[in-house]
DNA sequence: ACCTGAACACCGTTCAAGT
DNA sequence: ACCTGAACACCGTTCAAGT
């Protein structure tokens, strides 16, 4: 596994070598000793290709999002929950990357995709700006609760124990001050992540769309459609 | 304001203490070291009554959270969105807290306070665990995004520069790769955080009420003051 | 231009020793 | 029980010196 120095270092192996560091070892992980051993070569080499480690981060967070990211949103939205569990560092990142270097490429990457749905559902352009932000910020607040545990990478049963000690936590909570999260707390166990990320980006788009009076768009991805009320005055699909 | 040692060490002034000093310098100037000056003792001392960095975050966030959420859902949203623009660090510390340590108090508390009102707002039993999520998601992402530095406080002159600096830097992306994240680059310049903040909350509880086919609540909080009572009517859709 | 690796100024954390 | 503070094993980052 120890790289042999077969080609010059260059950023994209930097960046490459530390998303398998971060992959391998989490967060904690990435040291620029760790990251120069696996390179075969000094630490102050690789500031020669990178300013500091939070550009490193930086780098290594929109590797991963520039693959993962499809057209539309539910391809953007699926493709940074899926990344997230392969590499769960990046919820972490996200949020960090997001809120830190919105002038970097992670978040216009982003805000692209979903804004374009957006604007192809029919949200008319002085609204598009707040839907999509609201769209943006529930995918980055879920995909972030994607992350178990952004220490080390997490097997199938580890996320199962995990939940179950969740769980376990908030059935033990004081029944006067949490009735709610109580009796929810039996979901926690067995619910699948991907359906209720995928459930909540169908809810925030049936709020777009109820807003604005826009017919509902469904793509079939399993939840039941909303039956009963008609949603305020009906205005032209638009072109 | 050097603190004479007066008291004993406690627990308490600890987290205090950890707080002034996240406030006053950030994540970075939250050290042992930094922490035993201001409170006149050794950075051994500490460990006595926390066990490491990562509670001591964690008490430091609960201890935030906890004053700062209210009873119904507007005022949780509010309480943690107004929170961060107190203590810029706890966007971050939120986001971490709640993915790596959801068994603590931070989570529960959140996920109590707006599932109750989901409760009122007439969801049933079986949808309301994936109708409180994705609104705690999105009250998350969103608090995430609102800090925009958390290395230091930022003054209000820092902000519409920084607010100024994303857009500039949207407006010179690439026409034919960017071309929404352009057209909305202006939008950021001037745009009220917390009204943005509150209109996607209303989204998404459009989407819940739409969805299950419910009677739309009328908000009753003025979106364009924050503390303010007696709310002007809203435009948009009624029933 | 690109790389080396020792050195600097820090960290979080521990622990024998004190009160 | 509670506190002290030196010491340990690390960090990110720099920089004179090499190629």
């Amino acid at each position: 596994m120890a790289t042999r120095r077969t080609q010059a270092l260059s950023r994209d192996r930097i960046v490459a070598a530390a998303i398998e560091l971060l992959d391998a070892a989490g967060e904690g992980g990435l040291t620029f000793r760790a990251l120069s051993e696996r390179l075969a070569t000094g630490p102050g080499a690789i500031y020669w290709h990178v300013a500091n480690k939070e550009e490193l981060l930086a780098a290594a967070t929109d590797g991963v999002v520039a693959s993962a990211v499809g057209a539309g949103i539910r391809e953007v939205a699926l493709g940074l929950f899926t990344a997230t569990e392969e590499h769960p560092w990046l919820a972490t990142q996200l949020a960090l990357q997001l809120s830190r270097r919105p002038w970097g490429s992670v978040a216009p990457r982003i805000f692209e995709a979903i804004g374009r749905e957006v604007e192809a559902l029919g949200v008319p352009a002085g609204s598009r700006f707040t839907a999509t932000s609201a769209l943006v910020h529930y995918i980055l607040g879920a995909a972030g609760q994607n992350a178990v545990n952004t220490r080390a990478p997490v097997a199938v049963g580890d996320r199962e124990e995990f939940l179950d000690g969740v769980a376990t936590a908030w059935e033990a909570l004081d029944p006067a001050e949490y009735p709610f999260t109580r009796a929810v707390a039996a979901e926690v166990r067995g619910h699948d992540d991907r359906e209720q990320f995928l459930g909540g980006i169908e809810l925030v788009l049936a709020g777009i769309t109820a807003v604005h009076g826009l017919a509902p768009r469904h793509p079939g991805t399993g939840l039941e459609s909303g039956r009963g009320r008609n949603p305020g005055p009906r205005r032209g699909a638009g072109g």
